[in-house]
DNA sequence: AAGACGAAAGTGGTTGA
DNA sequence: TCAACAACTTTCGTCTT
């Protein structure tokens, strides 16, 4: 059985904890946390029979999504006495082995690769482990329906995982995805879009609430200013300014509005930079927003208080 | 000098005939 | 399949702080 770490890379100690339902491994000496996220993920033994699979299997349904045959799949010549037969046939049984090996681990190769680099760019973008999940769920569906065929294993990787991110309401751009993935953002756009749609995969439109925190907290804006983006968000979409927008560029003017309000004032670049949108984007939603929910009283207030002060 | 604002032209994607 | 279209971007000049 293959192990995935011996020692604390820490404190060298081999006391180690495998706490198997969070998926982690923590060392009991010095409490380091040495890997997280790992369970389901990329199975790290192979089963050659049922009594090695029961033994090593610990986790139950999810399992389909990493493993593609469960198991169930022969291998020829396995148990046969090969010594009985001529090197002729012993050559052919050999050849015959090899190939039905390749192909039935054909999959399983790219499975294994493909979750790897699932898991390199969800970890970079710090996605929660629902979706990167989620996103293995999906990939695992298209390898399967062979929609992989013709498109690099990386695009749909990313695709996967835009498509898992938009279900979980922690909608990332396709721009991060791009700068995380290396692909193209139309390519990404082109495989999400291929692959829900043969899946089935219903997808809502994304919510511009749900940018909101991620923005906030990268402009370093406090948590009143965020919940009252949310709040002019609601209103906006009450008086529908946000149908047919860009969900991004909503979210950002809401921020950059209300970081107003609250004298925390940051300028429409750099507004702009976190949220992946151009200024001239902000400004359009931003007259918007004040025209429709007479935010000038307020922003009027804020500018008051700021030269008091 | 930097940020905010607006106009105009360009781009990529969606939609409807 | 193609053209019209809306949203968004790029670029640039002007105004404000």
């Amino acid at each position: 059985m293959a192990e995935y770490v011996k020692k604390c890379p820490e404190c060298g100690s081999i006391n180690l904890f495998w706490n198997k339902e969070k998926g982690e491994v923590i060392c009991k000496d010095c409490g380091l946390v040495i890997e997280e996220k790992m369970v389901d993920f990329g199975q790290e033994w192979r089963e050659f029979d049922s009594e090695e699979g029961d033994k090593l299997r610990r986790a139950g349904a999810p399992m389909t999504y990493t493993q593609y045959d469960q198991g169930l799949g022969t291998e020829v010549g396995k148990m046969a006495d090969l010594s009985k037969l001529g090197a002729k046939s012993r050559n052919k049984f050999f050849r015959l082995r090899k190939w039905q090996y390749r192909i039935s681990t054909a999959i399983e190769r790219n499975l294994k690769l493909a979750l790897a680099e699932l898991k390199r760019v969800a970890s970079y973008l710090k996605l929660p482990r629902s979706v990167e999940e989620e996103s293995a769920r999906i990939y695992t569906m298209a390898v399967q329906r062979g929609l992989v065929r013709g498109r690099s294993m990386e695009s749909v990787v990313a695709g996967a995982l835009y498509a898992a991110c938009r279900r979980h309401e922690v909608p990332r751009t396709l721009d991060e995805l791009s700068e995380a993935s290396g692909i193209e953002k139309k390519e990404i756009g082109r495989t999400y879009r291929f692959v829900t749609r043969e899946l089935g995969i219903s997808i809502l439109p994304s919510n511009p609430a749900d940018y909101i925190p991620r923005f906030a907290s990268a402009l370093k804006l406090t948590a009143e200013t965020q919940s009252k983006a949310i709040e002019i968000l609601e209103r906006a979409q009450r008086e529908e300014l946000t149908s047919g927008r860009g969900p991004t560029g909503i979210a950002a003017a809401a921020l950059y509005v209300s970081a107003l309000i609250h004298g925390e004032k940051r300028t429409q670049r750099e507004v702009a930079d976190v949220a992946g949108v151009t200024e001239v984007t902000i400004r359009n939603r931003y007259k918007e927003l004040l025209e429709q929910l007479k935010l000038e009283k307020e922003i009027r207030k804020a500018k008051k208080k700021l030269v008091a002060v």
